[in-house]
DNA sequence: TGTTAGCACTCATATATAATGAGTGCTAAC
DNA sequence: GTTAGCACTCATTATATATGAGTGCTAACA
């Protein structure tokens, strides 16, 4: 049986209309709300047959018809169109990335959140990570009796702090001095060189601080070391609640349950499924290898922050949720993170 | 018509029961379960009493009776009795406490996830705050060409980070310089004299790098005012879902939001409703101010975290939460709080 | 006078039955 | 190949009836 133009239409329509009212839709519908020139007897005949395709299903025998997780496959790779944001929105956007840009974290929060606003779903933005990440600069700072804590700031400007426990710590003079240290050689070499320089099995060298210049580097290495930690901001969240296919609390439960995890989340936004850089991918039902988040899709997309550095930005509602909506305003965040970075560069 | 003593067993017996089961409960039902040597009958008369009284209620004409908000009121107020903690809650509460007691922030969030994991509540802990709070250090940290860093320390170890915008930011040297500069003031002023001292009407001095100095200072003062950033942690939101009351996607979404704002959140929890020094207050149904919460109680104490800096803790439920449960806890991490602090400071 | 057995009454919930109508598949005619 | 027509399906809705948990009241009892 050949998928032949006219059935498209239908599955188009069916899936148009289903991303709207969440209803199934009977041939009689099409008829009336599509002009296809034809009567509902024939769209039936051509419904049985996109049934038999396994484009869509019937929850029951007098129910009309819903698009199955193949039907959205042909409709997001084939059928779809996209838009170019309105003014509004990429004024939105690039307002959004430009007041942020300096502060990563703030920009990731700001980012997911104003994603959140424009779309209704869910939205899930990983921190830029880059394995070419460099410490830029490491700074000890006292705290008390105990410990000190030490701040490093990578060459993308992420800024982290940690807490180091010590028996007896450097005082302040020494602490700046073991700062200027490391960030002085920071200026030749990797963090890890130096640390092999230091540390490594040759000459074990015997300097006067040694337990803190070690820890502090360690730390440095932790900040930049990819995958060492989770960096991971979701927004609207609550909008799950929105959607009648999760007014069961049970299946709401389990999809925050699987938001909830952090780590799960990580993998599911930034696990590549085949992206090129900036391309968009979608991921349908149970192509979701969560069981969690088989009811829903998710389309993603990597964003480049610098010429190494690039993180993920997920999107995730019903499976009927408006693909071409999300893939249209992904696309231009990414565009507009592109364009902004670019502004500043040139000042 | 008098309380009596009867009267009061049947109603600790009703709220004992509704907060396990969310049932309503019957006369015969407290004859059978309850051993109170009284027959249905004369209970049922004693539920028509404590029902005029207003301390409960009848969803219908032919349904067993549900504790009102004053029916709690009273409970919490005089019935319910605690409990010590176990040796395994202790140990668990101290554990997560000693682990984390170095950095403020992992401290709220373990310990909000260590009360929700207890309790099976919504948990909400906001940062310990200090009208008396002070800055202890500020270091200027380079980071590009158009901006810097600021890290300030408090002398509760909190660690903030800001980031600068500045036109021609001064090199790493003149940072260190300023940092100094800034560092040896504090140890003889405060911020906020610091600033008038440099900046104030009498004498506008001609600093080479006024603008990074005043705006380093304004970073620090922003850090230790009170209010100026809400810091607030939550750990088992979804909790919510797991109650038959809130199996209403619609009343579930109502709290969510609630959850979601920090700052009505921050009011919730830190509202000093004449809360003296750890001693525990509890908000039932309609005493919340949010309408969005009148559904819920709220159990929460101030915890003391060092002499003069205190936070808050909230535990958030359905009206028939455990309340001798939650109090019991809540009493527990505020104890162990003060005992591991009492420790590391005892050496 | 307080307690309790007994009973009529209430009303949410459960069960059964029928009516409705959206939608289908099939057939026969165009 | 298209379509009007029609019998059939089945979730949903409406209606009626039964069930039973629970109450309030009364009258008898200790």
């Amino acid at each position: 049986m050949i998928l032949n133009d006219r059935k498209i239409k239908i599955l188009e329509a069916i899936i148009n209309d289903y991303i709207q009212t969440a209803e199934p839709i009977g041939s009689r519908t099409i008829a009336k709300k599509y002009d296809l020139g034809i009567s509902s007897a024939t769209i039936r005949n051509e419904m049985s047959d996109l049934e038999e395709l396994g484009f869509i299903v019937q929850p029951h025998t007098s129910a009309g018809r819903v698009p199955s997780d193949k039907g959205y496959r042909l409709y997001v790779d084939r059928l779809m169109h996209f838009r170019e944001l309105t003014d509004e929105e990429t004024e939105f956007l690039q307002t959004t990335i430009r007041n942020n840009i300096s502060h990563i974290d703030y920009l990731m929060q700001q980012t997911a959140k104003a994603l959140a606003l424009l779309t209704n779903y869910t939205t899930v933005v990983s921190e830029p990570k880059s394995e070419k990440i460099k410490v830029k600069h490491v700074q000890l700072i006292p705290l008390d009796e105990k410990s000190i804590a030490s701040v490093v700031v990578t060459d993308k400007n992420v800024i982290k702090n940690h807490v180091i426990a010590l028996d007896s710590p450097p005082n302040i003079n020494e602490l700046n001095n073991i700062s200027n240290f490391i960030n002085k050689m920071l200026k030749e070499y990797t963090i890890y060189e130096i640390k092999d320089k230091i540390f490594g099995d040759d000459e074990i060298q015997n300097f006067p601080y040694k337990e803190t210049l070690e820890k502090a580097i360690d730390t440095a290495i932790k900040t930049v070391k990819v995958k060492e930690d989770i960096h991971i901001y979701t927004s609207g969240v609550n909008n799950i609640l929105d959607f009648p296919e999760f007014s069961d609390v049970v299946k709401a439960k389990n999809i925050f349950s699987a938001l909830e995890e952090k780590q799960l989340l990580s993998d599911v936004i930034c696990k590549n499924d085949g992206m090129n850089d900036n391309s968009i991918k979608i991921v349908i039902g149970n192509e979701n290898y969560l069981e969690q988040l088989k009811d829903c899709s998710i389309i993603k997309t990597v964003y480049t922050f610098d010429d190494d550095s690039y993180g993920s930005i997920g999107i995730i509602g019903p499976t009927r949720m408006n693909y071409s909506q999300v893939v249209s305003i992904l696309n231009g965040i990414v565009k507009n993170i592109n364009i902004v970075i670019k502004a500043i560069k040139d000042g």
